[in-house]
RNA sequence: GGCCCCAUCGUCCAGCGGUUAGGACACAGCCCUUUCAAGGCUGCGACACGGGUUCGAGUCCCGUUGGGGUCACCA
């Protein structure tokens, strides 16, 4: 359809409005896997064309969410690059000599409605039940004049004179041709009275001159392409290929947002969601890989990427398989690399030696989805917890199976064989264990309970021996003492 | 409401004219088992509806319904 020989250049272009939001992510992931897949380049834009919204620490958030989540663009305004500058409200001067060509050639003109004029026809519109849209008040007046008085220094802003006759297509990559009436199409604002452009002129002649081939978005914005392809007309500049992604949802189908869903990317971060399973999760929205894989890396995403393989329908949003798939990556994880996270996200107590992080790392692993479950899953580790007495005495469906007194002396039992065991062993532990239950009328599920909540003061925690062994028999013993004492 | 987009299990996907409609999450049951997890097995569960096209439609076309988006000097 175009750009034949042109080197694949595709670009994210966010506001540094609010906090670095879900959405963008995903929209980046698309980018980066076509682009990387066909050699090309991903550039990231900010469009911080609104002035009020607009803030220098929503940007720096946005930086900082996409590098740790590992979606590196090759340009943009913290890394540079040969079409900058990447901030929109550094290129003012560029939209100003661009829209003064459409002025030039009719294709746009000056306005001086106030916004109250505007607020009156659109009431008025609403009322009617007629289209709602700019009336073309402004659009019949004398050239010349208009541009004195807009000289002269007269508040104005500068519309888009879109044909009032006809219709405009243009080619979705994922969807084929989409037309629209070019009488439904309103004279958008190119340029604010603040002397700042809209999105819509800052985006049109932003991508032309840096080379944007393919403009993947949002779903959100197919409505205002027609306005966009008006304006790659009106100049005279070749169109770029348009991707409409779908929109990620709420449960109740709605588009995502911050009341219905967790958007912000940092709070996925502070959850402990690892950036290699939230990308494979964002992955699986709209995408999935030719041999049905649901597990997979960002480097097989990209081999594989193609656009026949992504989806049109707005995939709901699910937290629960986010978190499974988090489990499968924190699984997958080498032990070691489990512990150093651990310790760097200051997850444990700092200075808990290396080797306690390692022996408990593999036990933690397999129980927690989100990293930021470890202090709490972990807690028995550092501090002995406070339980209530009757914890300690094992029941069947609430009959109690031993009493207080069987259970004490059972404890004292535990207590002198573990202090003379040899080997401070997981597996001494347990074979020392159960030939006490051999011994007396105690079963090892009811044994090993009361033990668990001697140990930890839970009645779920990591494996018990395991747990006493990390422990040191110096603690847990000093614990087996604390429950003896609670029955007393 | 106008315009535009979309439509397979509750959710995420597979399917690109001929399938007992497959997988994953979730859920339920069973197994494993010192708790909880993890793991294994089984089960539950869908082509929105109506017309066409075709020897044959989940797959193609039209309509209906439903859902969503958008109608700013926000992006």
């Amino acid at each position: 359809m175009n750009g034949k020989a042109r080197p694949v250049r595709v670009r994210i272009a966010p506001s540094p409005t609010g906090d670095p939001h879900v959405g963008t992510a995903y929209i980046a992931l698309f980018n980066l896997c076509f682009a990387r897949h066909c050699g090309g380049r991903f550039v990231l834009r900010i469009e911080d064309t609104d002035q009020a919204r607009s803030t220098r620490e929503s940007e720096q958030a946005i930086f900082d969410a996409l590098h740790w989540l590992g979606l590196d663009y090759d340009e943009g305004p913290d890394v540079g690059g040969d079409c900058g500058p990447y901030r929109q409200s550094e290129r003012l001067d560029i939209y100003r000599r661009e829209v003064q060509k459409l002025l030039d050639s009719g294709h746009a003109y000056y306005c001086f409605c106030t916004a109250e004029r505007l607020a009156e026809v659109r009431a008025a519109q609403q009322q009617r039940k007629d289209r709602i849209g700019y009336d073309g008040h402004c659009r019949t007046l004398d050239r010349d004049e208009a541009a004195r008085r807009a000289a002269a220094g007269e508040p104005h802003v500068i519309r888009l004179a879109v044909p009032t006759e006809g219709e405009t297509t243009f080619h979705d990559q994922l969807r084929g041709p989409i037309t629209f009436q070019n009488s439904t199409i309103d004279d958008q604002v190119l340029l604010k009275s603040d002397g700042f452009p809209t999105y819509h002129l800052a985006n049109v002649v932003d991508d032309h001159l840096m080379g944007i081939t393919h403009v993947c978005r949002a779903e959100e914005w197919i409505t205002s392409t027609p306005k966009h392809v008006l304006l790659y007309g009106a100049f005279g500049w070749e169109f770029p290929e348009f991707v409409h992604m779908p929109l990620l949802r709420n449960q109740d189908r709605s588009k995502i947002s911050k009341r219905k869903n967790p958007t912000s990317l940092d709070w996925y971060r502070e959850q402990g969601f690892l950036p290699e399973a939230l990308l494979n999760f964002l992955g699986l929205m709209g995408y999935s890989m030719p041999d049905g894989r649901e597990v997979f890396s960002l480097q097989e995403m990209i081999d594989s990427f193609s656009w026949d393989r992504v989806k049109t329908g707005g995939p709901v949003f699910d937290l629960e398989k986010l978190d499974w798939l988090n489990g499968e990556y924190i699984r997958a994880m080498p032990a070691e690399a489990f512990a150093a996270r651990m310790a760097a996200d200051r997850l444990v107590p700092e200075g808990t030696p290396d080797t306690t992080l390692l022996a408990m790392a593999p036990m933690v692993q397999q129980r927690v989805k989100r990293l930021c479950e470890v202090p709490d899953a972990t807690a028995y580790f550092w501090r002995e917890l406070d339980y209530p007495a009757t914890d300690l005495l094992p029941s069947k469906k609430g009959q109690p199976v031993h009493d207080a007194v069987e259970t004490r002396a059972v404890l004292e039992q535990v207590r002198s064989v573990f202090e003379q065991l040899p080997q401070w062993t997981t597996e001494a532990m347990e074979s020392a264990m159960r030939a006490l239950c051999d011994e007396s009328e105690w079963k090892p599920r009811d044994l090993f309970m009361t033990l668990r909540i001697a140990a930890t003061g839970r009645a779920v925690s990591t494996p018990l021996f395991e747990t006493m062994e990390v422990l040191g028999r110096e603690e847990s013993l000093k614990r087996l003492s604390t429950a003896i004492g609670r029955l007393s």
